[in-house]
DNA sequence: ATAAATTACAAACTGTGTGTATCTAGTTTT
DNA sequence: AAAACTAGATACACACAGTTTGTAATTTAT
């Protein structure tokens, strides 16, 4: 009698979409979306197509799913550096976090499939919408914060949010020796919204 | 006897080459880079894709191609717009030289090719040096000439520079009835520079 | 001027990858 | 225990990228 053949559907499933996420989050992180191919993903979790067209529509729907995570992992990253930090001020939040990001962000495979593929792939719409549950919620939370208490000027909270967070992307795919130039550039933009 | 059949090498070459780029154009600009097939190109251009690889080593030499003469045009009519300007300030000529980006920018195929696909397609640093030679080059030039004008503060040029691109980029992809927003964000964030 | 060489392009071929349809084994429900 | 359903493997069809081969036109060399 083999121990633990017999297996729930609801745990082969859960166990098949675990092991096709990791797959998938390694060839994308790897090779890119264009650079790998369905295969190679079923081959390194070892399974078939057939259970990968299964549980996702397509090789996009799988991709979506993987940038998903990688949100969620981000934010945890993000959180646990910005955890035990005392209350600072509306504006020195946002220049924390935005370095808290920049510092989750210094992984190859997380800006190819965060800041790389995903916009082309899943497009501005549903990347937004992704992103609008995670980092882009917690910066527009921030923005209005900063804004109701008067620390920075009253503008559009939305768009500025967008803005920063755009910023905060490009600088995270700048490489090591040029990103205190950046960080300091994105602190005085910030620091220029001040009252 | 008939006129123009007999054509110089170069004659063909460069005619086939601007047909490929025409319908490249087009078609990239309708579809995407991966939502159009190579057939599809050639077939709108009337020829083979022969033709085409003769001309270009693959399709993203191809892309790369489109992408070099899009951002060409878009020079073209930024420069346009900030023609018949009279001196301003190096901070006023930043803003406005965004404002007018942002309005050549408001073609859906445009914005498509440069800002949704050529970042996948090309990647940062290829579609950097593309960017370096047009829009990006004026922009680090402003930027230079207002710090040192002393109107705003003293920081990296280049970073200050891809962010406030960057920044521009996020905002031409913004929906019509955001675009105010982004643009008195924009201008807010600038105007934060000044000493 | 004519032959050789080069260039422009077409047509056919090959490989690879996506998505689908079919089929089997295992699990849950009745 | 049988029927219904789910998970997943195998096989298939199609499309596209890139290469190879072939042909017509132009340029160069003799």
């Amino acid at each position: 009698m083999q121990e633990g053949l017999k297996r729930t559907q609801e745990e082969r499933r859960t166990e098949t979409i675990r092991a096709l996420l990791a797959a998938a989050r390694k060839c994308f992180a790897d090779k890119g979306y264009v650079g790998t191919g369905t295969p190679e993903i079923v081959a390194a979790a070892g399974l078939t197509r057939g259970a990968l067209y299964h549980h996702f529509a397509d090789k996009a729907a799988l991709f979506a799913a993987v940038v998903e995570e990688e949100h969620a992992l981000l934010a945890m990253a993000i959180n646990a550096a910005s955890e035990s930090e005392d209350e600072p001020g509306p504006v020195k939040a946002l220049i924390e976090g935005g370095d808290a990001f920049l510092t989750a962000m210094q992984d190859a495979g997380r800006r190819q499939i965060l800041l790389i593929d995903a916009p082309a792939v899943l497009g501005r719409e549903a990347l937004d919408a992704i992103n609008a549950r995670y980092g882009l919620r917690t910066l527009i939370e921030g923005v209005s914060e900063a804004i109701n208490a008067k620390s920075i000027r009253d503008l559009p909270v939305l768009p500025l949010a967008h803005l920063l967070n755009t910023m905060f992307d490009r600088a995270a795919l700048a490489n090591a020796e040029e990103l205190p130039g950046y960080r300091k550039s994105i602190k005085a933009l910030i620091r220029g919204l001040k009252i």
